[in-house]
DNA sequence: GCCAACGTTGGC
DNA sequence: GCCAACGTTGGC
């Protein structure tokens, strides 16, 4: 069973990855989601699969990587109990974040949500893209 | 079921 | 702070 990737996005002033850093390695769940598409990729996610977790507005970069420790499950903090939530733990901060206008110039990676889909919240990453953007993250 | 109005996200 | 993109709501 191969792993997929995927990709987060949080406000750090909301939801940082210095807080789930500190959630450790009991995670934290990964909830408030509202849009049915980003919904179906929480629901797509599997045990074990790697997220980049992404400062949207501030920043603007990918800053780490975590890892789903509990599949979907209905999302306490949604009242109509339509949207589901996973729980995620730290894994890593990159060595060096890679900032939205860096994967722009990558021709590569010009196929992603991230860049074409700006407002999707969760997002599915190919392996080869999650491999690039690994490789961006290193110093 | 269509679509105008409105709200939200997120980059700039 | 602005606005484009896009999702949702509600009147018809």
């Amino acid at each position: 069973m191969s792993k997929s990737y995927w990709l987060l996005k949080s406000e750090p002033d909301v939801w940082s990855i210095e807080q789930q850093k500190k959630a450790g390695p009991k995670g934290a769940a990964w909830d408030g989601v509202r849009n049915y598409q980003a919904a179906k990729n929480l629901k797509s996610m599997k045990l074990g699969d790697l997220c980049f977790f992404y400062h949207s507005n501030i920043g603007k970069e990918i800053v780490g990587i975590v890892e789903v420790i509990k599949e979907a499950y209905l999302d306490k903090t949604d009242q109509s109990g339509r949207f589901v939530a996973v729980s995620v733990k730290f894994i890593k901060k990159l060595s060096k974040p890679i900032t939205l206008e860096n994967i722009k110039k990558n021709k590569e990676l010009g196929h992603l949500p991230l860049i074409k889909q700006s407002r999707l919240s969760v997002m599915p990453i190919d392996p080869k893209s999650w491999k690039i953007l690994i490789n961006m993250g290193k110093i």
